[in-house]
DNA sequence: CGCGATTTGTGCACCTGTTCACAAGCGCTT
DNA sequence: AAGCGCTTGTGAACAGGTGCACAAATCGCG
């Protein structure tokens, strides 16, 4: 399956930048709305970019970039078009400035400080992971609850007590946390953290966070995914046992070849 | 943000029974045409379930399920309807035959055995991840490149060498696999696993694989998230901060309220 | 300097998915 | 048995997203 999903098929609607007060502002140049499905996606060609850049590429045509990010190219056009023309027909897309452009959308260009909350085994994982740092991130600062935890050093940063979360949220200027404690514990860490000024959260736990509107809640959900593709698997072998029967039945019939065209056409 | 975001919101079309073979077939009464938005959100739906039916509820409207899973009740309703009717009007759905139909629909009545990749950070706590054996996931292999990692247990199971790939898919059965390798590693391990006879495969590497049409793909991608969620941060500042300076001209200009009315006019 | 090859940007038709709003159906009460 | 309140199931309108197909723009070359 060459196109690729990628998460958030659910409950999107809108276009991000109309919102409550944007009779005053109208879109603003430096800040165009963007459609959700595009936001979700600039990230993924940002990936692709750098790659490219990295490989010793200058330009991309729309082609070669759709099929670095795994979309097709005219979804892509489209998608960067609503950030401004950054591409020369004919030629393709600049690389650099394209880099620069979607990493000003998307809010990248100072560093990104986020609150990890929640240092067992999954947050073991995700506090040492690399990539949280060379694609926009820094871990300002670990949370857990249990007190034989707090003073451990992960990856040279000292895991504290939840009850030092807001003082850190407001030092460090922390408006991102992730979330992965206990499904039990989430919800209730996650008002800890809205009380302290963090706007957006990603939970890793399976349960449904009840926040403020204003507060941006994404969700990971391994089982989830898994039994996505499950049902997937279901469906392929369900289509398959049907279709030997149909096949069989065909066959029995004698003429199975125009029982098929029959039914198609 | 009540209406919570959970991935995959990016190329999703078409409907999910309607494959190559279909015409031979027509829709299944056993295995309906399912809207893929629709697939994405039963797994919440079934944990919701699971949930309710874990603290003693025995029925459940599709207000209340709604609000567990996150989702609107008018989107609930149509998504259940699809699998045919399990509610009685005036009372709502009994939770024991939908969780037992959902469970059908997404293949979780034989628990499904899973290979995982890439046994490093992030694997570790996979491996580890309890979850994944409570909604219907059997971890049947676990494998690594590195040869000081093989015979390791984790959880009870030894890793293995890559190399046993195709005799271990073979002899568990296995069809789905967890790839969590390094990024350049990943489309190796991805055509090795589809060789063996893996047909999804849940990618937490971030790269683009490019497998055959009939391998399902799904990937997680953290820094993916994490820069959505960056992008509102910014969008949000960028709101607060034109709002503040339209506010600003307005009080300049003596009748802020007036300003504000006339523009939203 | 003009022409052909190339590739972007976008209008448009199509399609999927969401939401509203209400008729139909069920059970409880009187 | 009829009425009433509640909740499902769904038709229909709407919103958002996708992809085709092509005109417009640019480059390189003769
Ligand atoms: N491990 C995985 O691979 C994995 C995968 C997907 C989802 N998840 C989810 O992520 C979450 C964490 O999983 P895990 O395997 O790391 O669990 P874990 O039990 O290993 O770790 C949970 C950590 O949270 C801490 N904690 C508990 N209550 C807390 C509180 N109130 N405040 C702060 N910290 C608190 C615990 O002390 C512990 O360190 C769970 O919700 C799990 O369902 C885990
Ligand atoms: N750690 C995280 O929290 C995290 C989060 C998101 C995504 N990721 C991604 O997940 C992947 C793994 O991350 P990690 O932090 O666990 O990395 P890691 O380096 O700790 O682990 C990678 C493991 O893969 C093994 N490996 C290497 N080549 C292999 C091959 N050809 N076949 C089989 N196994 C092979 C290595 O031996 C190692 O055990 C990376 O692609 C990373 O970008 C990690």
């Amino acid at each position: 399956m060459s196109q690729q999903r990628t998460g958030h098929e659910a409950g999107i609607t809108g276009r991000v930048g109309a919102v409550t007060p944007s009779a005053v502002l109208g879109s603003q140049p430096d800040f165009p709305d963007l459609p959700e499905a595009t936001v979700a996606r600039l990230p993924e060609y940002l990936r692709a970019l750098h790659h490219l850049a990295e490989t010793g590429h200058d330009t991309v045509s729309s082609e070669g970039l759709a099929l670095a990010a795994g979309v097709n190219s005219a979804k892509l056009r489209k998608d960067l078009s609503h950030l401004g023309s950054y591409g020369t027909r004919g030629v393709g897309y600049d690389i650099e400035p394209l880099v620069g452009q979607i990493e000003y959308i998307l809010g990248l260009n100072k560093r990104r400080a986020v609150a990890l909350v929640g240092v067992g085994n999954l947050g073991h994982a995700l506090a040492g992971y690399a990539g949280f740092a060379s694609r926009g991130f820094r871990i300002a600062a670990l949370f857990d609850a249990d007190l034989t935890r707090v003073g451990e050093l992960i990856n040279g940063i000292a895991v504290r007590h939840i009850g030092d979360i807001p003082e850190v949220v407001k030092s460090e200027a922390i408006s991102i946390a992730v979330l992965a404690t206990p499904a039990g514990a989430a919800q209730a860490v996650a008002d800890q953290l809205v009380a302290a000024g963090v706007t957006s959260i990603l939970n890793f736990a399976p349960v449904v966070l009840n926040l403020p509107e204003q507060v941006d809640v994404r969700k990971v959900d391994l089982a989830v995914e898994l039994q996505i593709l499950s049902f997937h698997e279901h469906r392929k072998s369900a289509r398959g046992a049907e279709l030997a029967k149909a096949m069989a039945r065909g066959a029995v019939n004698g003429s199975p070849v125009a029982t098929l065209g029959e039914v198609a056409a």
